[in-house]
DNA sequence: GTCCATGCAAATGATTTGCAGTATC
DNA sequence: GATACTGCAAATCATTTGCATGGAC
């Protein structure tokens, strides 16, 4: 996981801001679902089952101090949500987790890691000098789970 | 381009649809500007300047229209506003333009194609059984223009 | 005690929708 | 002439903001 309750107190401290049991509360309900992507409402509902009077503008405006600190990501699947995933850390380098595989049929979506993308990013600052510090990427398409052709059984 | 005036009517008439001439400003609109990505209100402003009279209810009627006949493509930057690209038609196969760098600096979006992605998406169909029949992939960084080092500079 | 953070309610702003009039076929 | 399309205004809905109260330090 990317910081404990300590991490974050200290880290909070260091910014000069302070240690509030709705902040403790949030940071903690997006770490204890690690493999999802929570909308502010569904934070603010967990919130909720442990600290019923937290206002869902604090979520909001938590969320958005936690992303500021680099804590959370943002990752938006246009379904009219903005959603929230913990920050990766891997060897103490920020590894961002934004590769989505998400399926059109059942609506899952999982997340991947590629080392292929890395070459591309190689690719595209040499060719373009473009220099890249972060990326998102997300593929279409129609999951294991949910088998068959796509395109056959679509009907909608 | 990915269809002319007489190709969008024959479209329209196939679908029982109604060839107004609403709909084909909105769509020439769009392909006036084939670099760019335009959100709803730029086409409703583009589409006043020869048809004052239309309503910007329309131009979102119509925008969600050309989407499902694939004329246009839908982007996200994350910036409030949902925008809106030609779809880009390559010896037939609709072939999809979401491959996008963007420059933290000055907010310049350069679209780009590449091959690697493909590479990419046949690996991940082997690894995972995951059929990929679109994507999205978004760079961010900086650009040759802004030159410079992003994370030195940065001071906002 | 100071000042930041919170909760509530109201505001915002992009997009959608209902409906009566209008244009296409 | 029937019916789909349009324009307007009102509705929607996620997110933001103002403000008075409460809590952290």
């Amino acid at each position: 996981m990317a910081v404990d309750r300590e991490q974050f107190r200290k880290l909070l401290k260091e910014k000069g801001l302070k240690v509030t049991r709705q902040r403790l509360l949030v940071l903690e309900a997006i770490a204890s679902r690690p493999e999802e992507h929570l909308t502010a409402e569904e934070i603010y509902e967990l919130v909720k089952l442990s600290y019923p009077e937290i206002g869902l503008a604090t979520v909001y405006r938590t969320i958005q101090l936690l992303n500021e600190l680099h804590l959370i990501d943002r990752i938006n699947f246009d379904d009219g949500f903005v959603r929230y995933e913990m920050g990766y850390d891997h060897g103490g380098r920020q590894q961002h987790h934004h590769h989505h595989l998400i399926c059109l049929k059942c609506g899952r979506v999982i997340s991947f890691q590629d080392d292929l993308l890395e070459e591309l990013e190689a690719k595209i600052a040499e060719t373009t000098g473009f220099r890249i510090v972060d990326h998102e990427v997300k593929f279409y398409g129609c999951c294991v789970e949910c088998g068959g052709d796509l395109l056959e059984e679509k009907r909608e």
